[in-house]
DNA sequence: CAATAACTAGAACGACTACTCTAAATCAAG
DNA sequence: CTTGATTTAGAGTAGTCGTTCTAGTTATTG
């Protein structure tokens, strides 16, 4: 075999990602490297780019937040609760997670998947999979007369996770305490907001 | 006097506006001399730093905001219609002029009233004092019982403008259009956010 | 016309960053 | 123990960007 690591990935990815909830986006490698302990070559060694290192994490940190919200959409009867839920679980995990819910906002998936590193393209591209899967089904329940719509799952999609992650955005960015009286904020907001679909 | 100029503030900061409207936040010197014309001594003449040119932009693109919002604000008696309208009107000032919008997501307030340039600090910290003013006074009677309440400006202003702006955040971002159907979404989920000042 | 102030013009500089390269350290297998 | 694959280690490289510097240009004023 050969020598072996002393490093993790995840060792890596947890230092790039506390150095961009420090440093914001523009985090650099020699940061990394700093905070890791890994020299600058280990880091290459492990990844070919900062840009996909910073991919990496910025995956790494959805799917986390979907692992939750895929276990939280299961635990309503009713859709509409389900999808106010799942908002508020989002901005929930975004408050217990703040350095994570930093890494998410590195990039968009639309631009991401044309410009990500070649081989995680594919990966960028279905990132979105399951939890688009769990919003459609809800959504077909809430709108039974537009289930067929394509733009259904857009417009859930919005009210749900767009109203509630623009509603944290700032104090993600900023690194301040999402405030408590948000979760209400939101759960009207979204429920409110899903109403559209009755037109 | 002396020589007259060739290029106007305005136009070096059209055109660091377009530049931060196709390249990001990361736009650079070199790029706002090429589409502008002006060479980079002439951009440095006029401003002290790449800072000062970013952020005079953002603050002239958020006081062109509020001057529309000013206006709107006077134009309904029912203070709950004001506030709704606010929001929708911000969509749609963003809609008519992406790339104005694109430079208002260049920095935070806060942030930036600390980070700013010396000469700069004062017009950022009192850049909202005019929307603000406004926003207090629908909010104290849309809810005459927390008229006092300190918390009641912030709650307002979240409501209607965090949750609008939040929302058209990703289409600014990504420079595609924002679609139509998000009015309703945000005037029917402004309305609902804001009934939580009833508690 | 001469003097001068204000601006244009762009080459040059220094700092920083992503990335590479070579050498050494470490561990498993024969 | 020796071999060889794998990783650590960090100095070195090329390129980019913000900024500065010096020279030259244009208009206004007396």
């Amino acid at each position: 075999m050969g020598r072996s690591r002393k490093f993790t990935d995840d060792q890596l990815l947890d230092a790039a990602r506390d150095m961009v909830a420090t440093h914001g986006p523009g985090a650099t490698v020699a940061q990394v490297s700093t905070a890791s302990g890994a020299p600058t070559g280990s880091i290459y060694h492990r990844f070919r780019s900062r840009d996909e290192l910073l991919v990496r994490l910025w995956l790494r940190s959805i799917e986390r937040l979907h692992d939750r919200l895929l276990q939280v959409g299961d635990e309503h009867d009713d859709p509409t609760e389900a999808l106010v839920a799942l908002a508020v679980e989002t901005a929930r995990y975004c408050r217990e997670h703040p350095a994570e819910a930093r890494a998410m906002t590195l990039y968009r998936q639309e631009s991401l998947s044309q410009t990500a590193p070649e081989e995680l393209r594919e990966r960028v591209a279905h990132l979105n999979d399951r939890a688009l899967a769990m919003f459609g089904r809800l959504g077909a329940r809430r709108f039974p007369a537009s289930a067929d719509d394509p733009r259904l799952v857009e417009l859930v999609f919005t009210c749900v996770v767009g109203l509630c992650y623009g509603l944290i955005r700032p104090y993600v960015v900023a690194g301040t305490p999402i405030p408590p009286w948000l979760d209400e904020v939101i759960a009207r907001a979204c429920a409110a907001a899903l109403t559209v679909g009755d037109i």
